[in-house]
DNA sequence: ACTATACATTGATGATTGTCAATATGATGT
DNA sequence: ACATCATATTGACAATCATCAATGTATAGT
């Protein structure tokens, strides 16, 4: 995963709100109208940030009947996940990776 | 650390520049002028950047002569890291951790 | 004193963002 | 057909952001 995607990522987590809505999906997958009783803000506002989860991949949704269900991208959080462990900071301090 | 924390840190890694200083800083301190030189951005441009990572707490900069040496904060790191990680997806399918 | 270097601040600009009210779409049940 | 529920879209607004040119402020070397 390059830099513009993570860059991505990151954006669409720099939200509190999206926060809590990936929080909520850790427990497995919802609706919006569940996520909703669950969070201070207005529905289209709600669908607004479900947009920008879905944008960069964290986050699919499929429609069954009336409801939207949503899920956290298991394989996007992994390949995210693996990239923040990447970075160590100081290595110069633990013996150095750069010359 | 909480939610909002959490959010500040991703929203200054939000910005692919800002991706670039940190993995630079990967490899040890360094000082404004040799991150301009890695970088395709001007000088205040540059400042700014470091002041957005400062105030999250992801780098510490320390003055030296002429000189600012900037360090990845590797307690906010490991923080952020460990936030990172406590993130599972989909427990349901794993045998669920909400009722 | 003078010059050069490293960095910060200011001011301006165009772009993006979070939010909501209003409205639209689409599916379900009666 | 009609009413209801779940969700999306539009339009608007204030706020924030990334960027740069210009300028300011130190510090170091001569």
């Amino acid at each position: 995963m390059d830099t513009n995607q993570i860059s991505l990522i990151c954006k669409a987590l720099s939200d509190p709100n999206r926060l809590q809505i990936i929080q909520l999906l850790t427990c497995g997958d919802q609706c919006g109208c569940d996520l909703l009783e669950r969070m201070q803000i207005t529905q289209p506002t709600l669908s607004h940030h479900m947009k920008a989860l879905e944008g960069c991949g964290l986050v699919s949704s499929v429609k069954k009947g009336k409801w939207n269900h949503y899920s956290l991208n298991r394989d996007q959080w992994t390949a995210f996940r693996d990239y923040i462990e990447s970075i160590r900071a100081a290595c110069k301090e633990e013996g150095g990776c750069c010359s």
